[in-house]
RNA sequence: GGGCGAUUAGCUCAGUUGGUUCAGAGCACCUCGUUUACACCGAGGGGGUCGGGGGUUCGAAUCCCUCAUCGCCCACCA
């Protein structure tokens, strides 16, 4: 039956995507065979698939699908991640468009909100995987917002708080206006902005001296408690001991002194504002000053905004310069760029605060985690990142790990008291009653005197989780499941989230399994637009994955994606590597169709030909197929891919299946054709990781012939010895091939007209590939000689001459002005070849090996040498 | 301000401990070719003083110094 001329992605990719299903091939039970787990880094339940999910998904499903095809027990495990603050923000900006306010609702009732948003998103994303093709274990897909991952996670809570780990720290933490809620340090993006540095005079107290500071934040004088200067400036001597009144509130504040001012800054004088800065609130601590926090939690002001009250924090700085400046306490204003922290989410200004706030204790969970990665315990890919890693471990700080929103697992700690104290933490109400009131004596307490905390724990504290709790390792910690699948073998990620997420599940794996979460870390790049432009919603410049793998088929977009992106660098993608990559669909398509298409026949006989081309190609198969898999030990999947491209398109296509291809209408022998197979089906083995679908559709069809089991799960080809002589020889007989070619083309003889070829053979090759060389030359009569043979055009090849006569008579002036160029530039070689030979330090130093080669390269020199002259003579 | 990494063909990148044709690959480009799997094709070809300068060495894309440009990470200077 004939198959279709034109290969139809969509038809194939749907099909073998649902038979993969149907048979179960992507789901893993514990059995005895060796694990090979990764787990997806979740996305955002109410995400989109966009490229960088492209890219990560597309390595990880490589390395699955390798896997399984290596016997492994390959299990996937997908899922998604709450994304606390990121979907809160989703919801409340839809509630937004209702006209319902997040304030306006009571938890349960926004709780409801944000799992029907949950509900209705949730999953999109993981249905695109599938397009993807993505060889995850569906019925283990997660959530961490799942009833057991809950529990995972408040166990681990009540647990390092019992530990000691976990604190509650009145602090000065980031706080997002927007989100009304705090952020950890990397969850803060400090950006260079341009603003303004304003000096203001400040009078003092008793006197009608002033003195001047410098601030970028003129509203916060409002918040000031002390000025400071350092106690070795000597401008200042005067103003020791003396009080500063702060300009509109005339607050009469001391001045203090502090080496911590430096003297080059500004004016030298630094007005503290303890509530509104973190340096300034540890010189408020040491100073013992007061605080005077004048925002809101929407980062409006307070009552000691005074007339600025209810007015938000930019809108108070343009309206007190104004104030400031008719009140002439503004003495210059320069322009000045400086950071600006922002939040990762929602964009807003961050504004240091004050508040009481969960902690993790870093330091010393960090230490195992910091050094696995140090002792190759875990491996980082590229290798760069381990000192980015080990910098950021060494100076880690404590996490603040609570958050002011409602979506994510509420924080387990239940408050009894008015008390800062009055709190105990326990799993549930229950438990924490028992705690309650054995902490208070007072035994008449009951749950209704408890109030939980309101906050939620940040969403990197579950995520950080996921390799253990997807399965089921923390509430469980003895299941057979996490003792089999645990520690995983790879994550594939983005570098972004190195700190945010990678160090923290290394630093939870050893604290909950004490042993690593993963074996390896693969870093990839982000993705990118030919102008080197982060793709963006905003900047349109992102293609949509969808469409892509309409256009191209997932295979295509697949081997698109992985062309040009090796581990750590930034991926410049460009929809003609997806054009590329369906082209190589087409290619091993088309080669199928040839085979498919010949005639067998049982008594035709094995061409010599095809003989020496399957012999050929069993051995540079293992050769490539060594190297391949040596990129893969190294993760460098991109050079994998190219590997088997060039193995596929090269070897394959153009020069196997060009040899064994018989002459028109001729039948094949049907042993030449049972080899082919054999060999195709190597080749469909090696590919399937890259392209799954169009691999599974060939071998489908080549079981049509012989039954057996998908290629999904066969096996990969095992690497065996092989002959580097019959490589080599092979190559020889190409590079002759070549030179036929090469005068085919300058003297216009078609490749249809057939030719004799003479050599002289100086060096004697093995005659087994002169019948390649007649096929792919077609080179009717391959001739020995002795001696040269006039009127023939010649080309050489290592020391042989090779002749192929000719009608017409040559033009000997142009032969001999090639030839003299040759000797010219041979001659050359040699020289330089010699001079280092006669160098005595050279022979001296170098090894021998190298000398050795030196002198061959002489040797052969010579030999060229010899035979040019020897034509060039012949001609005249 | 500190740290890390990069700079090789028009583009994207390989180049493992300095030494076989090591100056490479893919794409792009140029020339020729289509009744015979594939024009998503075949054959052939051009193209780089390895960012600049200096040094070590018999020998440097590779090691050292320096300059230039770019990127990333970290950091509390108003």
């Amino acid at each position: 039956m004939a198959i279709a001329a034109k290969y139809n992605s969509q038809i194939v990719e749907d099909k073998w995507y649902s038979y993969w299903m149907m048979h179960n091939y992507f789901h893993s039970e514990v059995d005895k065979r060796e694990p090979y787990t990764i787990v997806i880094p979740p996305p955002n339940v109410t995400g989109v698939l966009h490229m960088g999910h492209m890219l990560n998904i597309t390595i990880q499903d490589v390395l699955i699908r390798r896997a399984r095809l290596k016997g492994y027990n390959a299990c996937w495990i997908p899922g998604t991640d709450h994304a606390s603050i990121a979907t809160e923000a989703k919801v409340v900006a839809k509630l937004k468009e209702e006209g319902i306010n997040k304030s306006d609702l009571t938890r349960s009732a926004f709780l409801d909100h944000a799992w029907d948003w949950t509900h209705k998103h949730g999953g999109i994303i993981l249905e695109q995987l599938k397009k993807l093709g993505a060889s995850c274990d569906w019925e283990r897909t997660k959530f961490t917002m799942d009833d057991d991952m809950s529990a995972s996670v408040i166990n681990v809570f009540v647990d390092l708080f019992d530990k000691g780990n976990i604190y509650r720290g009145y602090r000065m933490v980031n706080w997002d206006p927007q989100a009304k809620t705090t952020l950890s340090d990397e969850e803060v993006i400090y950006e260079e902005k341009p603003g303004n540095l304003y000096y203001l005079k400040y009078k003092i107290e008793g006197s009608d001296d002033t003195l001047t500071i410098a601030t970028t934040r003129p509203e916060t004088i409002l918040g000031d408690t002390a000025i400071c200067i350092n106690p070795n400036d000597q401008r200042f001597t005067h103003l020791r001991g003396k009080k500063a009144i702060v300009p509109i509130c005339n607050r009469v504040i001391p001045i203090i002194e502090d080496e911590y001012v430096d003297v080059e800054f500004g004016t030298g004088c630094l007005k503290v504002t303890p509530a509104h800065d973190e340096n300034d609130k540890v010189l408020g601590d040491k100073h013992h000053l007061e605080v005077i926090d004048i925002f809101n939690d929407d980062a409006t002001l307070n009552s000691y905004g005074l007339h600025y009250k209810g007015k938000d924090r930019f809108v108070v700085r343009k309206e007190i310069i104004k104030e400031l400046k008719e009140l002439s306490i503004i003495v210059k204003i320069e322009t000045y760029t400086h950071k600006v922290g922002t939040s990762e989410r929602t964009g807003a200004i961050i504004e240091p605060k004050l508040s009481d706030q969960w902690f993790l204790k870093m330091k010393e969970l960090a230490e195992p985690a910091l050094q696995a990665v140090l002792k190759k315990d875990i491996h980082l890919f590229p290798k760069k990142f381990i000192n980015t890693y080990r910098h950021w471990m060494e100076n880690v700080r404590d996490w603040n790990i609570s958050r002011q929103l409602w979506w994510g697992q509420q924080i387990p700690a239940y408050f009894y008291g008015k008390g800062k104290e009055d709190f105990v933490v326990a799993e549930t109400i229950e438990k924490a009653l028992i705690l309650a009131r054995k902490k208070s004596g007072d035994k008449s307490l009951s749950t209704s005197n408890l109030t939980q905390d309101p906050d939620v724990l940040d969403t990197w504290f579950s995520s950080g989780l996921w390799p253990i709790s997807v399965f089921n390792g923390i509430l469980e910690p003895n299941n057979k499941e996490i003792n089999y699948y645990y520690p995983t073998k790879d994550l594939v990620t983005a570098p972004e989230i190195l700190f945010f997420w990678v160090a923290r599940m290394i630093i939870f794996g050893f604290e909950y399994r004490n042993e690593k979460p993963f074996s390896n870390v693969y870093l990839t790049g982000i993705v990118r637009d030919k102008q080197r432009r982060k793709m963006s919603k905003s900047l349109g410049n992102s293609p949509d994955p969808i469409k892509l793998m309409k256009k191209y088929g997932a295979d295509g977009v697949r081997v698109g994606m992985l062309l040009s992106s090796p581990a750590g660098n930034d991926l410049m993608f460009d929809e003609s590597l997806c054009k590329q990559g369906s082209g190589f669909v087409n290619k091993i398509w088309n080669a199928y169709r040839l085979i498919d298409g010949w005639e067998v026949s049982d008594t035709q006989q094995e061409t010599e030909a095809a003989i020496s081309a399957i012999k050929w190609y069993k051995n540079v198969f293992q050769k490539k197929l060594t190297e391949i898999e040596d990129h893969y030990s190294k993760y460098r999947i991109s050079d994998a891919l190219m590997g088997t491209y060039k193995l596929v398109w090269d070897d394959f296509c153009s020069w196997l299946l060009e040899l064994v291809k018989p002459t028109f209408g001729q039948p094949i022998s049907e042993k030449t054709l049972n080899e082919v197979i054999l060999i195709l089906e190597d080749i469909l083995k090696i590919m399937h990781p890259f392209v799954p679908f169009v691999s599974e559709e060939i071998w489908q069809l080549i079981s049509e012939r012989e039954p057996q089991d998908a290629l999904i799960i066969s096996n990969w080809p095992k690497i065996k010895e092989y002959d580097e002589k019959i490589i080599k020889e092979f190559d020889f007989a190409t590079e002759i091939i070549s030179g036929i070619r090469t005068i085919r083309k300058e003297k216009n003889i078609s490749i249809k007209e057939s030719i004799n070829l003479y050599i002289i053979n100086n060096e004697k090759i093995s005659t087994s590939f002169d019948a390649i060389i007649s096929k792919l030359g077609n080179v009717t009569t391959v001739n020995y000689i002795s001696e040269k043979i006039t009127n023939a055009l010649t080309f050489r090849v290592k020391s042989n001459e090779y002749f192929i006569p000719i009608s017409g008579a040559i033009n000997v002036e142009e032969v001999v002005a090639k030839l003299t160029e040759e000797l010219k530039y041979i001659k050359g070689f040699l020289r330089s070849v010699q001079k280092k030979l006669k160098n005595e330090r050279f022979i001296n130093h170098a090894p021998e090996k190298v000398v050795e080669i030196e002198r061959l390269k002489e040797t052969d020199a010579l030999a060229k040498i010899k035979t040019l002259k020897n034509s060039l003579d012949s001609m005249r």
